[in-house]
DNA sequence: AATTTAAAAAATTTTGAAATTTCTTGGAGA
DNA sequence: TCTCCAAGAAATTTCAAAATTTTTTAAATT
């Protein structure tokens, strides 16, 4: 089996959002082709695949880019990813079961546990991976009931949008970092499990004003 | 000059949301390229870019359809356009100057205009058209002064899927359908000039939901 | 020295065909 | 009759090169 189209577009999805391009640089078909061992062409496609997702900029004859940063555009992410999230939040509680309530008890066990261990050993290996993933998992869940494909499909470009901000943005991750975000997924899925709306939009609200 | 890939562009996304292809149809690019005197790629990338806006679905491996319509898709979108035109809305009415308001007003008086000429001649030629960029343009500077590209990108997006989700939808047109638009629109503009948000998102809630 | 223009280089888009995959059709076997 | 499989057809993706457009470079003019 030749290599896929789809492998390509996960690896640079995965490098867009690690930073492995700089904000606003050229993404060039010809030169990332020989990478990937398939034509420019190839690499065109998924480029404009990955526009679609907001990862990369593209303009007519003038080709792509990765995705520009800017404290701007980073409030914007922001203040964007709010509205959808406690959105998101207020809908799944009017319409969450038990088995969205399990959901996300296990969603948010698993991030803690991750997010713990980030704390006693901030260094490890694939830590930081690990913990993206969970925490990607946490909030998708926390959302997931809110009955609208639409909302979703938003809400996952916006994510991987913020994500591209913000490795791009320096910051300490200092192990008090970690204890400050560990109370924030508290609060949102004690709010969440205790069917309190409000609460839950201040917790999502608390957890994200940081970045604006 | 020979014919820009632009121009397929807009004459499908035209086509589209005209419902000149039928929902979930196939959309091959082999058969459309005739049509557009360019080749088959050109087509595909065209198609690509319109699945960005989410007027086509595109799957891999097994290529392009008009997008699907349903009750269920319809409401999604409805509901999904009233939380960005309330949530705009408000920004701009926080954020907006006098020359937001003076742009809204005109947009307004247009709108307006179009439609008393369309309940005293519903028949005339290209009235619905003109009637559908005034509307547009008066619901995108409603919300225009809400300082976010993201908002703005994102309703531009579900404005289009809504219209594309409306024109597939028999309805009846009567006199009295606009007589009702009419008003609706008017307490929009009422509410955001007396600077109540509140007022102003029960209209816009108004106004959508007979789409619910 | 600054601005324009012209030519060259580089990058992007488009093409037409080959390669691959998916879909369809018509048996063969149960 | 039904399911499964293979062969053929149709559609999609990929490729490499040609055509177009944009960007860069260098010279010429102001």
């Amino acid at each position: 089996m030749r290599i896929g189209t789809g492998e390509i577009y996960d690896d640079l999805q995965r490098k867009l959002m690690a930073a492995a391009f700089k904000p606003g640089e050229k993404l060039k078909p010809a030169e990332l082709q020989g990478a990937y061992g398939c034509s420019a062409n190839t690499v065109r496609d998924v480029l404009l695949r990955l526009s679609r997702v907001g990862l990369v900029e593209f303009e007519m004859q003038r080709g792509f880019r990765a995705r520009a940063t800017s404290p701007e555009r980073r409030r914007d992410v922001a203040k964007f990813r709010i509205l959808l999230e406690q959105e998101g939040a207020a809908l799944s509680i009017a319409n969450g079961d038990l088995a969205w309530e399990a959901r996300l008890t296990a969603a948010h066990h698993k991030l803690s546990h991750v997010e713990r261990q980030l704390v006693s050993a901030p260094d490890v290996a694939g830590g930081m991976e690990l913990w993206s993933d969970a925490e990607k998992e946490f909030h998708e869940t926390l959302i997931s009931r809110c009955d609208s494909p639409l909302l979703l499909e938003t809400f996952a470009n916006i994510y991987v949008q913020f994500r591209q901000q913000m490795v791009s943005q320096e910051r300490d991750f200092g192990s008090n970092y970690f204890e400050a975000i560990i109370r924030e997924h508290q609060a949102i899925v004690d709010a969440a499990l205790a069917r309190d709306v409000e609460a839950c939009k201040v917790a999502i609200y608390d957890h994200m004003k940081r970045n604006l």
